[in-house]
RNA sequence: GGUGCUUUGGCCGAGCGGUUAGGCACAGGUCUGCAAAACCUGCUACAGCAGUUCGAUUCUGCUAGGCACCUCCA
């Protein structure tokens, strides 16, 4: 099996990744809390892991990816302050929290299929883990790290610290992180201001509480990925993953109880993905550059100059490297969306080619939903990552190049431009400026097979389905004998004409050489 | 204020102690009735200052910007 190097966020170093299990991989990532509709920051884990857990799967793991969806116990401005964010949205919507939690679960999961990011092998709820969250306090409690308050469970902070240390993840020292505390009020049932909590006694006009042994009340927003990390993955799994911005406090909380309650970390590998900005600024509600999904998807927020579609946005994001910033602008994301249209086209001349040369193979890209399909785990083990049969040295090369590029920390901007040297040979071979044999072509469909489509997850929204794609050539094909007949007769402004009508109806003709070609926009 | 990160050509964005990132845009050429696409060529940058080194964009220090976390946030 290919080594896989691991950038972690804890010992701040790339390391070669050993799974705890031979084989396997137990990736346990952040979710959404689903009180509102996915936004543009939510692609950015989203497309980030699932690109992750793809290639895991194509380089022969057996992977469990849990992602979990909040549904309860993340409060506003503080942890242990202020109201259930669900809770907010249900009084103010006069729902159900519940409901609420269904709607943005089925928009969270729309916007997902929409970027072709396939579902994890587990989403696990926060409310239907209270048993487990109860067992993990009382675990805590029974360590000593933990005491009650007036009905509330608080983690003991400075105890641990004593013990093993609070802050190593964030890399901060219990003192500097008192410094940035702040005092709040109606924190008097916490012995110190760091300290957070495991369980909230539920006051009287709270709707969404469950009994414990201690009050009516409802877990501590930390506690959820602890219990349930622990649940699906065991004590000690490969790789957490998330946003940076839950490295403090969620992260480092939640390090904290998993040592509390058996002893160790529990996590292998830390792996944070980083922010994505609006002008530089991260963005959020206050800033009024907050932007769902769907408005990108659709182009309706002020801030766009056109929509863009969920594939430009997936290839947008794995144009830059997880672990760094990625600024969106419209000329970005106009950017992207040429490049990407580059790629799809080559893959269709591509495809074209391997048809003419006899090439046997399965084409991914425009069949079907890899999402929907779950799919992206069977196709890949049927796919030999190690193995290119090129003659051509270059072929060869661009293909160990790809591998090596996302073996190293998932390095998705250098693989693409390896996918932008075999588009430049596929074109160049279309222009017959250069010969492919037939193991040439097979292993650029391997590529794009695998790479491509496969683990990058692009693929073609514009393609029709074959049926479609065939009535419609049909008709084309008659249209175009009578733009032939035009231009043979040098009737330049019916030719013209007709291919613009065409143009009107999103076809786009390209004369060449070997006669006019024609694509769907 | 504390902690950490960052500063790359018109834009986005990789990377590295000495060797072409890539995309988009732009200019010239090829092809073409024109157009589009494609191909070829060009554009060769690493905030500033000082140091380490045979050699630094890459390491160190300082200076100046920027960002993130420390409040809910992917």
């Amino acid at each position: 099996m290919r080594e896989y190097f691991i950038t972690d966020t804890l010992s701040r170093k790339k390391e070669l990744f050993t799974p705890v299990n031979p084989g396997m991989v137990g990736l346990y990532v952040c979710g959404p809390t689903v009180y509102g509709d996915a936004h543009l920051g939510h692609a950015r884990p989203g497309v980030t892991y699932d690109v992750f857990v793809r290639l895991m799967r194509h380089l022969g793991y057996k992977v469990r990816y849990v992602r979990n969806i909040t549904d309860v116990g993340h409060l506003e401005h503080d942890a242990d302050e202020g109201e259930d964010k669900i809770a907010k949205k249900a009084r103010i919507e006069q729902l159900e929290p519940m409901e609420v939690v269904q709607t943005y679960t089925l928009r969270y999961h729309e916007a997902m299929r929409q970027l072709n990011v396939a579902p994890p092998s587990i989403e696990p709820r926060a409310s239907g883990h209270i048993i487990e969250q109860i067992d993990l306090v009382k675990k805590i409690l029974d360590a000593g790290y933990a005491y009650e308050s007036n009905g509330s469970i608080y983690f003991d902070v400075r105890k641990y610290d004593k013990d093993h240390k609070y802050g190593v993840l964030s890399g901060r020292t219990l003192d500097q992180v008192l410094e940035g505390t702040r005092e709040l009020d109606g924190q008097q049932d916490k012995r110190a201001s760091y300290d957070f909590a495991l369980w909230k006694k539920a006051s009287p006009e709270h709707i969404m509480r469950w009994p414990s042994p201690w009050s009516d009340g409802f877990p501590g927003w930390h506690l959820e990925c602890s219990a349930m990390s622990e649940k699906y993955l065991g004590k000690e799994f490969d790789i957490h993953g998330g946003g940076m911005d839950l490295m403090f406090p969620h992260h480092e909380c939640e390090l904290a109880q998993n040592t509390a309650s058996r002893g160790e970390g529990g996590v292998k590998y830390w792996m944070h993905n980083n922010m994505i900005t609006i002008n530089g600024k991260k963005m959020g509600k206050s800033l009024g550059n907050f932007i769902t999904l769907q408005e990108l998807f659709e182009g309706t927020h002020r801030i766009l100059a056109q929509a863009y579609s969920p594939m430009t946005i997936r290839f947008f994001i794995l144009q830059a490297h997880y672990r760094s910033t990625l600024d969106f602008s419209n000329d970005a994301l106009q950017a992207a969306e040429k490049g990407l249209r580059r790629v799809l086209l080559a893959a269709k001349d591509l495809k074209a080619m391997a048809t003419a040369a006899g090439v046997d193979f399965k084409w991914k890209g425009t069949e079907g939903h890899p999402a929907d399909a779950m799919a992206y785990g069977e196709f890949l083990a049927d796919t030999a990552p190690e193995t290119c049969i090129a003659d051509s040295a270059e072929i060869k090369a661009l293909f160990e190049n790809i591998y090596t590029a996302l073996c190293d920390d998932l390095n998705t901007p250098i693989a693409l431009s390896h996918i932008f040297e075999a588009v430049r040979i596929i074109n160049s071979a279309k222009d017959k400026s250069l010969k492919l044999s037939a193991n040439d072509i097979s292993a650029l469909m391997q590529i794009f097979e695998d790479i491509v489509f496969g683990v990058l997850g692009l693929r073609d929204e514009e393609a029709a389905s074959d049926k479609t794609e065939k009535t419609v050539g049909t008709l084309v094909e008659m249209v175009l004998e009578q733009r032939k007949a035009a231009k043979a007769a040098k009737d330049w402004a019916t030719s013209d004409r007709i291919r613009d009508e065409l143009k009107a109806a999103g076809i786009l003709l390209k004369d060449t050489k070997d006669g006019t070609e024609w694509h769907l926009e």
